[in-house]
DNA sequence: CGCATTTGACCAGCGC
DNA sequence: GCGCTGGTCAAATGCG
């Protein structure tokens, strides 16, 4: 009995250190996300800089895209199951399907379109179609903005372990890492818009371009969004807990203080 | 019976 | 003008 007692003790005694290592972590994450964001904006003045020069040499300067966030079609890829072959991706919001292209000229597979169920008036659409390079990944393509919030009811994954993850990396379709090197994310945890996330293509493209001033543009106004931020560290937070308390065989109904952020 | 999904038809935009 | 393609509509169908 002690010694179970003991056993019990050492446990908890590790999912605080564990605890604490956690919060060591978000605030390494939020350290490096002001970094990134003085980073951005030296680049931003450098620039600046550099477009006044060019005013000043009296060479016509062409405008540089701003990326409009609101307007832009944002895409998410979603990891499923192999054998799954449906395209419906829990990705927090309810979803009514109103059409399906069986191919379209770039991708021989289908594709779904989706409307946004959980508010009459919410505008925004969603294409659904699988990756040409692995049909494991779907990609979701979000136009417009949701103009209500979130319903965590709808959230509440059936298991613990989520049917769709994320891809929460920037390496091309053609080299997607093993699960175990891919940050699975439980949407359900993230409040955040989707339209938010914009791990398009086009960035890919950009970034194999090395084109700073792109990513920049999508990066920035992430790093400076709360919304983003918070929901973000919430969920990277939940998933590591989740993986602790499953080393230590404890769950998450310990009572434990959550991490303060 | 009500709701969600499926699927063929229809429409608009675009290039030739 | 015609054909192709993507997006949407709406009737049919399936399911709980």
């Amino acid at each position: 009995m002690d010694q179970e007692v003991e056993t019990l003790e050492a446990k908890l005694q590790r999912v605080k250190e564990d605890n604490r290592t956690l919060r060591v972590m978000l605030e390494t994450l939020s350290s490096k996300c002001e970094k990134l964001q003085s980073h951005l904006q030296e680049i931003n003045n450098e620039e600046q800089q550099v477009g006044t020069k060019s005013d000043q040499s009296g060479s016509v300067l062409l405008a540089r895209p701003e990326f409009s966030m609101a307007q832009k079609p944002s895409q998410i890829f979603f990891k499923t199951h192999p054998k799954d072959n449906s395209l419906m991706v829990k990705d927090g919001y309810q979803w009514k399907k109103y059409g399906q292209k069986k191919v379209t000229k770039d991708n021989p597979s289908p594709r779904a379109y989706f409307k946004c169920s959980l508010a009459p008036s919410c505008p925004v659409k969603k294409r659904v179609q699988r990756s040409i390079q692995d049909k494991s990944i779907l990609v979701a393509t979000y136009e417009g903005k949701h103009n209500h919030g979130v319903f965590h009811d709808l959230l509440k994954p059936s298991s613990s372990i989520p049917e769709t993850s994320i891809m929460i990396n920037n390496l091309p379709m053609t080299n997607m890492p093993n699960d175990k090197d891919t940050v699975n994310i439980d949407l359900a945890l993230c409040n955040w818009d989707q339209t938010d996330i914009r791990l398009c293509d086009d960035v890919k493209q950009q970034n194999d371009r090395g084109s700073k001033s792109k990513i920049e543009g999508y990066v920035s106004p992430l790093v400076k969004d709360p919304d983003f931020i918070m929901p973000l560290a919430e969920a990277v937070v939940h998933s590591l807990k989740s993986q602790t308390y499953k080393q230590v065989g404890l769950n998450l109904n310990l009572g434990l203080p959550e991490p303060h952020l």
